[in-house]
DNA sequence: GTAAAAATCAAACGATCGTTTGATTTTTAT
DNA sequence: ATAAAAATCAAACGATCGTTTGATTTTTAC
């Protein structure tokens, strides 16, 4: 259940050229030449191929989310910040591990594939789902959210959007004349984007009040 | 330019086929089999493989853009009415050509792909974000939107919920316990449920007045 | 220090990949 | 009817795929 360096480091190479090529795309002699390894130490470590992005999905998905629910469950916080908490959670998370979640898209988009991927697949989304769906009856009860929220929807569209915006990272950054800024500025800038718009759509969508933009 | 009857019949076959295992993890001799046809009239028709998915990428992106656009240009209709048309034409063409769409999904999220097919998703993109951006300006200028709009932004979110739809939409299906809906029906609600939240979205997001929602 | 265990390697395995060949059949055009 | 062109096919091509083998080196443990 848990991996030597070695095994840590063949999985590191095996989520990026797997994020850059895809699965079927990359050769395990792909891995084991960027890894600086022989091609069957994956075999003798993970047993197959296969294998290998199963453990990597192990790895990625053991994150804790408990801090985030830590935080969701304070009182002191309104149902409004609680959420402002969970989208900035989300962008962090997801602009955070790119190549993993560019793997997971991939997944997502095939029908077919390895059940335990599957099931890892629909646990996150289960319980991203339950998350979103606790902060707004929350913010229902207390009175401050639209009783006629689609959650489920919302929650489309909070990584929808994210996604999306990763995927076409490069077209934004061109459209947007971003070019001289380092990959580090960027990605910040596309973070506090995110956030900011990604806020006022939810904002101006489950809250009752009706408050100008920004 | 244009293809005969059998060339289209192997390049809706692949598609089906790309859409559903990727196209590494596409064989042309799965295609063959599919499609009925001798493995080597892809090579024939085609040239290679590759050629295969750029002719599909030709074929299904000619698609005629110019009805919206006029619909687009008519007076007749508020700033806010025209958005809600784009709105309900990009659902149904990425709804309506779903196999298509999760190909170039893949393909945008691959950082290594054929110039050719990296300039078509390329172009399309720029055509959309133009189209949304003349909508909005025409908008601000009526002075009925917002001035401080990311129409980029709003681009990605548009196009990122109805893509993260349709990747999710057996998850969707499963936690609002739709599944005894027929597939047509089940289609049919996602467009509905989509086109609602997504105008719900817009409206409230790009809008002066501060109506109500629904 | 020594034996067992783990790690590493080059090489080879059979399978499958995309593509080409060359013969054969079918269609087209006069 | 016939010759040219197009389409189709089984077979084979070399390359690459994931995996295994078996020998060799390195590490571990007492």
């Amino acid at each position: 259940m848990d991996y030597n360096a070695k095994q840590i480091q063949i999985i590191e190479v095996a989520e990026r050229l797997f994020a850059q090529k895809g699965f079927s795309g990359t050769s395990v002699r792909d891995i084991a030449q960027e890894a600086d390894i022989n091609v069957s130490m994956i075999s003798y470590y993970f047993g197959s191929k296969e294998k290998l992005i199963e453990a990597l999905f192990k790895i990625r998905t053991v994150e804790s989310r408990s801090r985030i629910e830590t935080i969701i469950s304070n009182d002191d916080l309104t149902p409004i910040q609680k959420v402002y908490i969970l989208i900035d959670s989300v962008i962090e998370r997801l602009m955070g591990n790119q190549c993993f979640h560019n793997i997971m898209m991939r997944e997502q988009l095939s029908s077919e594939r390895t059940p335990i991927i599957s099931d890892h697949i629909m646990n996150l989304k289960m319980k991203n789902t339950e998350l979103m769906q606790t902060l707004i009856t929350g913010g229902q009860d207390a009175g401050v959210f639209r009783k006629n929220i689609d959650f489920s929807l919302m929650t489309t569209t909070l990584y929808g959007t994210i996604n999306q915006a990763i995927a076409t990272q490069h077209f934004y950054r061109k459209i947007n004349h971003l070019e001289d800024l380092s990959e580090e500025e960027f990605q910040n800038l596309m973070k506090r984007k995110l956030s900011q718009h990604l806020k006022n759509l939810f904002k101006l969508t489950v809250s009752n009040e009706h408050q100008n933009q920004h």
